[in-house]
DNA sequence: GCTTTCTTACTCGGATACCTACTGTCCGAGTGGAATAGG
DNA sequence: CCTATTCCACTCGGACAGTAGGTATCCGAGTAAGAAAGC
């Protein structure tokens, strides 16, 4: 079990169009190309993030993709959920407690959630709240802090296109 | 993605396995029909858990699987690193930062280790450390006591057989 | 009656198919811009 | 010179194969219990 790789992709990609800030759409064959990746696929997690609202897309000459909203107002969970298909969910609980040896209980005592779902959903909201604390735009700004000039860099990269 | 079903089986396995306490080894037979799991299939989840110290096992008649150590001393998490196989890694950095736009920066750039990846990192560990919170123990002893009774009538189901 | 041996049935363990979902690719629909022709 | 029209190249969008990992199953190796025979 492992997240899509589309996800590393699609955070990467936020990055770069946060440094683009508020230039022309960028088309998914470039930002595929900053990263070196296959621009077919990377189109589909892109459109996965535009039905959620994270990216808009512009058809025909001069378009591509740009973000929706600022880069502060993205966390980095809102695009795990984007790109895994709505509410990404590590456990799912199929009620295994009421059969066999619970077969003959009272439904009264399954009336509480189960307790190993529970601890499951737990741990998964305390990853989703981790994820939920850091923003695109927090990203961008420790890869510029680690590597100064990286946004400067990428906006002259695109510029030569 | 998602995790293996094979995890939540093998929680509730340990759970069953806890209840019973010091008894004679239990049958991958018998540990499926409490749960009306398929039989080979637990096995399998029970091996990993075997190979991973949880559980130990008994060949021959009256064979069959118990906890290795006091369910006091198992974490969930233990359970779910033993059946995801090894440590279980939701996410995997493929360093595509040093491709296409960072392919002619100073490796010095890259000597942080990726942001994103730290990011992801990150929540990872608030997840581990929640399922790391919680025992065996803790799961038997708040089911029973969401439901007065499951120890003993585990105990009676698993003795009419 | 006790010990030893043999049989036997029962258990785990690894090797083997199947199936879902992630990965990767392609071609068509739609659109905005630019060139061109007419006024 | 300005404007309206036409054409065209470029973009996204959804539909279509390939593949890896999770799911499910089976049969063989090993073992410990129990019966039986000998002492």
């Amino acid at each position: 079990m492992r997240l899509s790789e589309g996800v590393e992709w699609g955070v990467h990609t936020c990055v770069v169009l946060a440094w683009l800030d508020d230039r022309a759409p960028i088309p998914s064959q470039h930002l595929a190309a900053a990263h070196e990746l296959p621009a077919a696929y990377l189109t589909k997690q892109l459109q996965a993030m535009a039905r959620a609202g994270i990216v808009t897309s512009t058809t025909g000459p001069r378009g591509g993709f740009r973000l929706a909203r600022p880069p502060e107002e993205i966390a980095v969970l809102d695009v795990v959920d984007a790109i895994e298909g709505g509410r990404a969910e590590l456990f799912h609980c199929t009620e295994i407690r009421r059969c066999g040896i619970g077969g003959d209980v009272p439904a009264s005592c399954f009336k509480a959630p189960c307790s190993v779902a529970a601890t499951m959903h737990d741990a998964e909201e305390a990853w989703r709240a981790s994820l939920a604390g850091t923003t695109v735009a927090d990203l961008a700004g420790s890869i510029e802090a680690a590597a100064p000039g990286s946004t400067e860099h990428a906006q002259n990269w695109f510029t030569n296109r």
